[in-house]
DNA sequence: AATTTATGTCAGCCATGTTGACATATTTTG
DNA sequence: CAAAATATGTCAACATGGCTGACATAAATT
């Protein structure tokens, strides 16, 4: 009932087999359709929490990555984001009045604003890391260690081969910070 | 350099080995980044062909869905998207004026007014497909195919419990019913 | 005949993205 | 040092795509 049972589709190969990536090749329905149903889900848990607080998905986004890149650049997060600074600047203006993110004046570099999460910020974005977790943890017990290892090779391979080292990069710097404090 | 290494975060187990999906267990920071990045560069794709037609993701959700589904129900469509009729209204409205969508009446139930794509609206429901199709096949070419199915077992185990098997039916059929064409 | 269902529509609001112009402080450069 | 570049912020206006609420119509169901 709840086995994940995509043999059917797994079963009957196409008929011709389609050369990597070339123009006709047949379209990955499945792994389409998958990725938008999962990230649905995903990105559902944490709106409830949010909404009571008055914020939205913006706001979620900005606070996670203060949360996990503490004195990270006004423009590191914009491109992180890859939102304006207009768009950027209301919601950040938010999370700073209510006291989930204050600014501090960069030390080399007085005119950066660098971001960090206050202990209110913090709680709140672990409170959300949670919920995610939670379903994350859950699929890959569902699958196994061996099939997790996997999910996250491909979603890293999913991600533009240009950006994709950066990416990796600023997830594991932001793992070994996180781990010094 | 394309290789994909996320062995520095691996190489390091958790001090404590937390149960699985506990209040108390480490947040996934690293599945919640990634999820983050490979949708973003996922639905980014589309982005340059929709805008020269005058039209946004939203309009790629329901041509998606349409063509996949021919002769759905629009409440079919209002729930998979999760959105209002309203909403659907606006966009689904300008995907029939641009000739891309046509509405039929139900034969057994004249109420409805079933969703069919046209000539015009498959040719731009592949050519979408393609896009993201090229990106996910080069990923999961990367990552070789036991970790390919590991990927799709992920993404379904995912989805929320309760639609899961809904949404693994859906796909099913969907692909199924276009087998027959 | 009355009710329910499937769908559409009007009106307005909200969140969050956009562009463009301009301001300020600070650093870097010629 | 003066000029230019950089980091950031702000104002104004607009677009997209969500939302609620109210109401309408036709067809099916009870």
């Amino acid at each position: 009932m709840a086995d994940i049972n995509l043999a059917a589709a797994k079963a009957r190969p196409p008929r011709l087999e389609p050369e990597a990536g070339a123009a006709g090749s047949e379209p990955q329905w499945d792994v389409i359709e998958l990725l938008f149903f999962a990230y649905r889900d995903f990105v559902g848990d944490p709106d409830d929490v949010l909404e009571k607080l008055g914020f939205g998905r913006a706001h979620h986004r900005v606070l996670h990555f203060v949360n996990r890149n503490r004195g990270m650049k006004v423009a590191d997060l914009l491109e992180i984001l890859r939102i304006t600074k207009q768009s950027l600047g209301r919601v950040l203006k938010q999370l700073v009045d209510e006291g989930y993110v204050i600014q501090k004046e960069g030390e080399s570099d007085r005119r950066q604003r660098l971001l960090y999460v206050t202990e209110k910020g913090e709680a709140l974005a672990l409170k959300l890391a949670q919920l995610q977790t939670t379903r994350i943890t859950r699929a890959l017990n569902e699958v196994g260690p061996e099939a997790s290892e996997a999910a996250r090779k491909f979603l890293a391979a999913i991600i533009d081969t240009d950006g994709r080292a950066g990416v990796l990069d600023l997830i594991e710097r932001a793992n070994v910070a996180r781990r010094r404090d």
